[in-house]
DNA sequence: AACTATTTATAAGA
DNA sequence: TTCTTATAAATAGTT
């Protein structure tokens, strides 16, 4: 269909080859289109050219996914086959792994079903070290607790050494004539401060015995109805 | 082309659309095909009929995936992404429980780095399901050999009577002055019997009684210089 | 890219 | 479907 018939093998000039492909893609294209639209059907024309120049054609009902899906499906073959299978593979292994550390767990919970198939040596060895490994875990207790404790006991220390101040300090106050009892103890003590847990009975304590103006303290108080006028 | 001009929208006549349909399907595929060769390009073409057949066309010197490994590229896109990434998904849900699992086993296993995070209570809870468990480990094992050492003594029991049956037979012989007395021997212990681990000391020892011609066994054998000519 | 002589594709009919 | 054939469409070679 031109000037003149030709043969039909690879168009030596690459100029000649380039206007050719260029002109009969648009031809493909065309009929790819009125093939789409007389017919209903569904086209998918993907093209490289020898340069790599890329084009395609896809009937607007559908997607280049879905002609690839369907394709599959027909040909009854994934063209993801390898890169599927490896993730596979992995997942495979993993859950395999996965598996594997469950039994391992489970012995050392000491579910029966899976103690079953260890004899007498593998028992053996499995009971020493779990042995061993709760004796581990009974350190790391004791190490807690035992820092815990001297937390405590720190704190402790220091209220009863702040206490300690806070006497001393009424009791030099009360030497001092300016200075009401009571407004110093309401001064004192109704600072709202956050006392960590274990101390604060301890301070309860001293409250008490604070407000409490029949009771004696270091010796220093005395009941008003005592007191020399 | 042809009798007369048509208009290009969709050919209601179900049969007319049908033959329209395989004539130019055979059009665009001899045009692909003498694209293909004229201008050495590769070629892709999945075509599905509204009724759902099928049909495709490819440059011998390509495969469809190969064209759409290149499209992808081209166009930049992974048409698999969403099956892909719902693999990949599941991929690291395992991970992430084969990374727990691995936690508890080490924490079973008294890691440092593992218990780092728990409190003492937690440390203590802990400690008390581990304690159980290598009580259950320590049960089993108990249970493992009390069965294997129950096992062995049936079988020793079972070769002591042998050896009383043994030796019953041997007396009841020698009373039998046809029977030379070393054949007997030669003929009874000589029988390469395969035999259970603990019992084989046992064997050796009867060997050596046996063998030993100074040795009175059940006093019914004497040697030879005692016997009576 | 446009032109056009010619080849090719195909619509309609058989 | 396939063949035929009149005619539309595509395009090779030219400008």
């Amino acid at each position: 269909m031109g000037r003149g018939k030709i043969e039909i093998k690879m168009i030596e000039n690459p100029t000649n080859r380039q206007v050719t492909y260029s002109k009969r893609r648009n031809g493909i294209f065309k009929k790819a289109q009125e093939l789409t639209v007389l017919c209903d059907a569904q086209v998918s024309l993907i093209m490289f050219s020898n340069t790599g120049k890329f084009h395609e054609f896809t009937s607007p009902s559908t997607t280049t996914k879905k002609i690839y899906d369907q394709y599959q499906q027909v040909a009854g073959i994934d063209l993801w086959n390898t890169h599927y299978e490896r993730m596979q593979e992995h997942l495979k292994k993993l859950q395999e792994i996965n598996n594997k550390l469950r039994r391992e767990i489970r012995q050392r919970i000491g579910e029966d079903l899976d103690l079953g198939d260890l004899d007498f040596n593998e028992l053996r060895v499995l009971e020493q070290k779990m042995q061993a490994a709760v004796e581990l875990v009974r350190e790391r207790k004791l190490h807690v607790i035992k820092t815990q404790t001297e937390t405590h006991k720190k704190k402790v220390r220091n209220l009863q050494q702040q206490r300690g101040n806070l006497l001393f300090d009424i009791e030099a106050k009360c030497e001092d004539p300016h200075y009401g009892l009571v407004e110093n103890e309401v001064g004192y003590y109704e600072t709202p401060i956050a006392l960590p847990n274990d101390a604060s009975n301890l301070y309860t304590y001293r409250l008490h015995q604070a407000h409490n103006p029949n009771l004696h303290l270091g010796g220093a108080f005395a009941s008003p109805e005592l007191r020399l006028p």
